[in-house]
DNA sequence: ATCGCCGTCTACCATATGGTAGAAAAGTGT
DNA sequence: ACACTTTTCTACCATATGGTAGACGGCGAT
């Protein structure tokens, strides 16, 4: 049971996205969900009037902590880009191994109503930017391989999302999650996306 | 409403790569597909007991087309590891394009039973472990980056499941289904890929 | 004390869904 | 024509699910 001050609601949150994310919006019931908060179904109801909307919440603080995370990132790194992308990977598959639902989310919204997609892809669309206005600068500075910095965005965002939600990839080539075999999948994803980076 | 013999049941099959794989597997009722097939829910169920050995069923079949997709293109090229790659990805491209929900279906196995997951993993394996092998030969020879190859393996099918199954991270760069936009999508990905892998 | 509000709960409801039972078509072989 | 099998369909059913209505209890302010 929870007692203090709106922690019911944060809860609820943060439970939603654990099930969201790893089963899947429409796998996942209002029941489980309270199931797990340690509250009647109503209580979900109380806080978020219906299922769709306590999707939309879900959605805009998975991408606000991210979002915060990767700034966090960029920021603490030195200016140079490879740097920064390493930066970003380490920061990012460490909450993405630990909680692999907060990507499995990301990914999910493939799947979901275009409206929910569009609210979420209008949130990102600064970030995005950002990050793509900076690795063109820097391919035109040389110090990175010329291309599409959209898409680069686009296919390095795939790897490492790809790479972190997908278990069953990595069962298939007996990989194992223990402590080295994390600090082994780091370094590969990131040789793998520095090579594919570098000029 | 279908005619000839067995048509009915492979009808039954594509509909429901086509549902499972675009809005995962519960999000999908059996009136749903059979729906979309244009037959009673019931003669769904005749021909598949139940909804989960229809998805059974649904998975072994994308795993075999692929993997002959896959094998044909690899077959077709020379032997030179990054034409074969480059094969590779043009052969999985077109169809993943063409029918998203193809590789939708499969990451959507990481959100099922671990049963099906297993299933599907073991019918896998002997691919997986042959693309392995493959790739640590050549790793050895010096036409590939020096990587561990499993993790390779896993690395590439993420970053290419990953942005054929993403059309909102696509449409978050602003890039458009065009022919063009098509071409220039595959062409940065296999340089992506290529620049990943080369030694 | 008690009034009013906030948070949670119990009791329901309408609908959707996976699945069963068995009848009706539609072939198929003789 | 007739028996038999295969395929499809029309009822149903039990359960799960999202959501509504309203009661109950705690708590601060007066």
């Amino acid at each position: 049971m929870v007692t203090r001050r709106g922690m019911t609601r944060s809860a609820i949150l943060e439970a939603s996205v654990d099930l969201f994310g790893s089963r899947g919006f429409s796998a996942v019931s209002l029941d489980d969900i309270a199931g797990v908060v340690g509250v009647a179904k109503q209580t979900v109801l109380y806080w978020f009037p219906s299922k769709d909307e306590l999707l939309d919440a879900v959605l805009e603080q998975t991408a606000l902590e991210l979002a915060a995370v990767i700034e966090a990132a960029v920021r603490s790194a030195p200016d140079e880009p490879l740097a920064r992308i390493e930066a970003v990977i380490k920061a990012v598959l460490r909450p993405a191994v630990r909680r692999p639902a907060l990507l499995g989310l990301v990914r999910e919204v493939s799947r979901l109503s275009p409206d929910h997609a569009a609210r979420l892809t209008d949130q990102v669309r600064p970030f995005v930017r950002r990050a793509t206005d900076y690795l063109g600068d820097e391919m035109a500075n040389g110090r990175l391989r010329m291309a599409d910095p959209g898409l680069v965005v686009a296919l390095a965002y795939a790897t490492v999302t790809g790479i972190a939600t997908e278990p069953t990839a990595l069962q298939a080539v007996e990989w194992q999650a223990t402590t080295t075999g994390l600090r082994r999948l780091r370094r590969e994803l990131t040789e793998f996306l520095l090579a594919a980076l570098r000029p």
